[in-house]
RNA sequence: GGCCCCGUAGUGCAGCGGUUAGCACAAGAGACUCUGGAUCUCUAGACACCAGUUCGAAUCUGGUCGGGGCUGCCA
């Protein structure tokens, strides 16, 4: 029986009521997910769409997918893409709301010069360090450019020469005339349009003024129709003059309502971070399933829904706050654990003999799909005299809580028979071939005699089993938060351990049925996936996560104990 | 020295003047189990501080302390 989800009234739904309320928007929410297309989405930009389209949902309202593509230096067309479909594949749909920014700029440019008129705005020959040094600082006040007060007729020539391209890139820029000694330095006079002779991924060559985001967003805001312009807390000082310029316009005013971006747990969690180790090359590209961006994650294995649930289970506020990585993959767990066929695949191989089984029979035992849903259905596994285990599933002097093979001992074969291990082969001191001998009478699994074993394994036929290569990853950073290291570059926290290769691990036949992104259970070791580099010769694997293991964790607090002790 | 935002278990959220301060993850204990998985049960754990308002404050007000953001022709 599935638990409904408490309903969480976050305190941006809690404002959208009290609108709809007082019907400040005749009764409309309408939200967007305005992305720059300067790089790929990440699990922050998921917790964004999910807000925003989610409120539309709700409400039953509308959320555009609108990319603000206002400076052409940095925004590419592949980027473009890889944001369309990594919305699309979370399960959001924005129907016929593709928008852009530039498509506005027409717009844009006679909004600007309407507040030219207004007497609103100004063309500044200041170059960029002297702007900056105009402005003051946080605690100095700004003083006037010399420009400050040209005649609006001048004002209205120079930007429109600005736009004719008649100068240099950051020879002139056109300001916004609020106040120089504001105590909020973002209403000192903030730049609106700046000189960018570059060519736009989408207008090509005919601007070469292009719009700064505080003059651009309110208007795409305002031209949209939106109702409820969420963003997060570092535009929270941007708000006066989100408001200031719309209101300097008389235009439709949407509300601007900030709340706190998400932040992981060793990881990190920004573009231009995350841009830094695609160029260095430190992964392999910007779905490299290390990194939290979502094409990574899909690579890795990660279920739309289960990023879904996350963004849904963590909520929305105002702190600033870090999330336990352990939560995401809590729920991804959450989510496999319902939806993976199960398959059985060893690792790391440790060949068995069974003395008593006849040389060349071949069985086939039937093993359930995923136990958490019987309409998933059966399937056939082979089954011979030689086989392999997990190395991790046998010692040769096991401690009292190792419940697994070992010699003299007797385990399940998981879906087959038991096992009592007989004789240890070595070389040069490491087990490397294990004789057992197998209960006929527990085909299945089941001792007729009731009979108890303390475990059961996994297992695959050597001479049946496909050969992979597995890439299990490890958290990517050392630290909690490795871009908030003081005086260090994030790069130094890298985990040399993020990625381990093992090419030569064995899998059940059923493997072949699958393809590139399908997700599985191994069996007592995690969900995996399979990776894009398979090829009909070679199969990849990635793990996506381990399964909860307490074995493990049993182990590595007597370690602590142990240490804690000696030390 | 300025402006803005924020302080509830280890972590993330809920609580909207009267609750034994709730939920989830993590942690600990146990049950069950052909995955040392899943599931189930139980345990421990928090209102930053000080005043004020009120019969009554985690909730309202003021202050203190603490955290974050802001000085791009980035978004």
């Amino acid at each position: 029986m599935e638990v409904a989800e408490p309903i969480t009234k976050d305190f941006i739904r809690e404002i959208i009521n009290e609108d709809l309320k007082t019907n400040k928007y005749k009764g409309r929410v309408h939200t967007r997910f305005p992305p720059e297309p300067n790089g790929y989405l990440h699990i922050g930009h998921a917790k964004s769409i999910c807000l925003n389209f989610g409120i539309a949902e709700d409400y039953k309202g509308l959320c555009n997918l609108r990319f603000d593509d206002t400076n052409p230096t940095k925004e590419e067309e592949e980027y473009v893409q890889s944001i369309k479909e990594n919305v699309k594949w979370l399960g959001f749909d924005w129907e016929d709301r593709l928008l852009f920014a530039s498509d506005y700029f027409e717009q844009m440019y006679n909004y600007a010069l309407q507040l030219i008129n207004a007497g609103k705005a100004y063309v500044d020959d200041l170059p960029a360090d002297k702007i900056t040094e105009y402005r003051g600082n946080l605690t100095k006040p700004g003083k006037n450019s010399p420009y400050r007060d040209r005649p609006v007729e001048e004002n209205l020539d120079l930007f429109q020469r600005m736009k004719a391209g008649e100068f240099e890139d950051g020879q002139k820029v056109l300001r916004a005339k609020i106040d120089m000694s504001h105590p909020n330095l973002n209403m000192r006079d903030p730049v609106m349009y700046r000189i960018l002779h570059a060519s736009h991924h989408r207008t090509g060559d005919t601007w070469c003024i292009y719009p700064m985001y505080d003059w651009a967003h309110g208007l795409e805001d305002s031209l949209e129709g939106i109702t409820h312009s969420i963003c997060t807390l570092e535009f929270e000082n941007h708000r006066p003059l989100y408001d200031w310029f719309l209101d300097a316009l008389a235009v439709y005013h949407p509300q601007q309502i900030e709340f706190a971006r998400l932040n992981l747990t060793y990881t990190v969690m920004s573009k231009r971070l995350l841009l830094q180790l695609v160029e260095g090359k430190y992964v392999s590209g910007w779905d490299d399933p290390r990194l939290p961006t979502i094409s990574g994650m899909r690579r890795r294995g990660y279920s739309p829904s289960s990023i879904r649930n996350f963004c849904k289970r963590i909520g929305v506020a105002k702190v600033n706050s870090i999330v336990d990585f352990e939560f995401l993959e809590h729920n991804v767990r959450d989510d496999l654990n319902k939806t993976s066929p199960r398959l059985m695949g060893v690792l790391r191989p440790l060949k068995v003999v069974l003395e008593n089984y006849p040389d060349n029979q071949t069985e086939e035992l039937e093993a359930v799909n995923n136990p958490e849903d019987p309409t998933m259905g059966k399937r056939k596994i082979p089954f011979s005299k030689t086989l392999f285990i997990e190395q991790d599933d046998f010692m040769e002097n096991p401690p009292k809580d190792f419940y697994r093979l070992a010699p003299g001992r007797e385990v399940r074969l998981r879906y087959a028979y038991f096992i009592q291990c007989t004789k240890v082969v070595k070389t040069e001191g490491r087990p490397v071939e294990l004789h057992c001998t197998y209960d006929p009478a527990t085909k299945g699994g089941y001792a007729p005699d009731g009979r108890k074993v303390k475990s059961t394994i996994h297992w695959v036929s050597a001479s049946h089993a496909h050969s992979a290569e597995a890439r299990l990853y490890d958290r990517f950073f050392t630290v909690l938060d490795p871009a908030g290291q003081k005086d260090a570059d994030f790069k130094e926290f890298l985990n040399p351990h993020s990625l381990e290769v093992l090419p030569d691990c064995k899998v059940e036949p059923a493997i072949s049925t699958l393809k590139p992104f399908d997700r599985f259970q191994f069996e007592r070791l995690g969900y995996y996936c399979v990776d894009s580099d398979t090829t009909k010769n070679r199969i990849v694997l990635n793990r996506t996560v381990e399964l909860r293991d307490t074995w493990a964790k049993l182990q590595k607090t007597a370690q602590k104990k142990e240490t804690n002790t000696t030390s």
